[in-house]
DNA sequence: TTGTATGCGTTATCAG
DNA sequence: CTGATAACGCATACAA
């Protein structure tokens, strides 16, 4: 750091211009003569010129940073979900500061403290231990993802849309007996609306149905170990039925799918079986499975639209004091592949 | 944005006291008397102050971002090197700015010059595009994670140690002919040592053995299909043999093992399969593989160690002009699963 | 222990 | 089309 960074200042000097015209050059080009664009230009690569955007921001107030909160990457879901919004770069050059928390609502308030000291203009919340109601009270542009969302905008999945098209198909390929594998999903939740349409649809078709929703656990084999006992629970329960098992993620599914197989040496016809979520796993599982894929690049673009319009109402002279809360449901789609029919 | 923020000349009036001592408040606390401290602490909530950490930036140079340049997310390595380094917020309160890059070098430069514009202090590249040379041109402190690094710093996994794991393994194991099966990776990246340590610890103990280095492809399901032909061509040439099998990473050997499950509806004593990565496919697939656990919490912390301290060493009055990289090698772990006896 | 004056690098306002 | 000057919010000599 010998030499200090060259500035606006030693542009001007060099050139003769008054540093508001080196601005210029900047900012408004055309205001400029070309000629005078030249010599600038000239003078910058020459004295090797380099922006400083956080003297830029301090004078005009447009940070374009954005803040991500994300509970984890390890889910295919959330790190999917982070490369299409820095893919979003490319579109709106906001650039994005990314925490992760999952370790409570202390931990992430003082990530969004460090956020706003940061001047963030907007934030994206993927994680689930504040309140929407609590985020609301930030009074800063702001998108949930996936989450309870009750006082912010959000973008999710068409969950309800999603387990339709799986249960519909479970009974299109005549099913017996039609089984969801979950979490006890909170009712607030968007996920939840996985629970109710597979219900509904069940209902509504006349076919029987079991809720298998006591999945819990902190590690891979905790939950395999569950899931188990769940399979077995099924086997025996309904040995000459046609089982159509719709599981809540596709990591259960592949733990489903290869507890069948460890018994049958293949996937028998009384046995079908749709994930959820379309992650890699499920296309290299033993026997690709059929799942519904989240169109987690059109949730993304849609989350970031949602919050430049925010952020770009926060911006005019008279800004609409808080706009009412948008909640977006992108429709996933069915990926067909060879756990069923 | 109506009310402008509060700002030290706001908090200054309200108490009587002047900016400089707002300022020390926060930096140098133990200078002014208790009752002051409280006085300030109080104005500083009842006025709802806000910090403006960019304005302190400006003011003192250290803007606490890191910058991280990360090829993609879809690969676990990444996404859980990403995860790791983000968890350093703790320690070091670095703040991280991410970009993700595969798109070529001069997207790669443009990103670099983005980063530098916010005025970053470091920054770590996991990406392949710029080569190390270039990278050390623009004189910041840096380290590459797992990729070429002649003239910058670096953390690696210990490659050969690892490949010399498995290898030894697959010999103790009684294998009678080990294969490799990998891409042609280029001498100069630190995963070529897999193949050498394979090579090296099969010509020492006198084992015959194969390389089978021209996998390629975009896809899963691409590469699926040539893994088919190395399995079917294994499969065949050595029908009597007890096959080692060491595959360079447990996407690849996932594949491998399916196919021999596919065939034989078993893994039968004469595979043994061994992966590279511990990725959770190598947990969740149909037999757990047996793998190399690349120690990726140490590797990240090892990264923000060597950062850290070139980064400090730029703070001091006399720093250090431009110290000679370092590098370092992690040892990664044998995860013995189900693939080997 | 506290205050004054100045600087960090850029943009905005108002003149010309 | 171009310039002077005052912000932006905070930190740091240097004084007191």
């Amino acid at each position: 750091m010998g030499k200090k960074q060259v500035t606006f200042a030693d542009i001007a000097e060099y050139t003769h211009f008054s540093k508001t015209t080196i601005s210029r050059y900047f900012n408004h080009p055309d205001s400029l003569t070309l000629e005078n664009q030249e010599k600038i230009s000239r003078a910058l690569d020459e004295l090797g010129y380099k922006k400083n955007k956080l003297a830029k921001v301090l004078a005009n107030g447009k940070s374009e940073f954005v803040g991500i909160i994300v509970p984890n990457l390890y889910l295919h879901y959330y790190s999917e979900m982070l490369t299409q919004l820095l893919a979003t770069y490319a579109n709106y050059h906001y650039k994005f500061l990314v925490f992760m928390s999952d370790k409570g609502a202390a931990e992430e308030e003082n990530y969004i403290d460090e956020l706003l000291a940061y001047q963030i203009e907007g934030l994206i919340v993927l994680s689930h231990t504040l309140s929407s109601e609590k985020l609301a009270s930030y009074h800063i542009p702001i998108v949930a993802i996936e989450r309870e969302s009750m006082h912010i905008s959000s973008v999710t999945s068409d969950n309800y849309m999603g387990a339709l098209q799986a249960t519909s198909l479970l009974i299109r390929d005549k099913c017996d007996i039609l089984i969801h594998i979950n979490v006890d999903v909170p009712k607030y939740v968007p996920a939840y609306d996985r629970i109710r349409a597979f219900e509904d649809t069940c209902t509504e078709h006349n076919i029987p149905y079991e809720l298998s929703l006591n999945v819990s656990g902190d590690s891979y084999n905790d939950l395999f170990s569950q899931m188990k006992v769940i399979f077995n629970n099924i086997d025996e329960k309904y040995p000459d039925k046609k089982k159509g098992v719709f599981l809540a993620n596709d990591t259960y599914a592949n733990m489903f799918l290869n507890l069948v197989i460890q018994k049958y040496g293949c996937l028998p016809d009384s046995y079908e079986i749709v994930g959820f979520d379309n992650s890699p796993i499920a296309n290299e599982a033993i026997i690709p499975i059929t799942t519904i894929g989240q169109q987690i690049d059109v949730i993304a673009r849609t989350a970031m639209d949602l919050l430049v319009k925010q952020m770009e109402n926060r911006k005019q002279r008279k800004p609409e004091p808080d706009l009412a809360p948008t909640h977006k449901k992108i429709a996933p789609v069915l990926i067909r592949r060879e756990t069923t029919s």
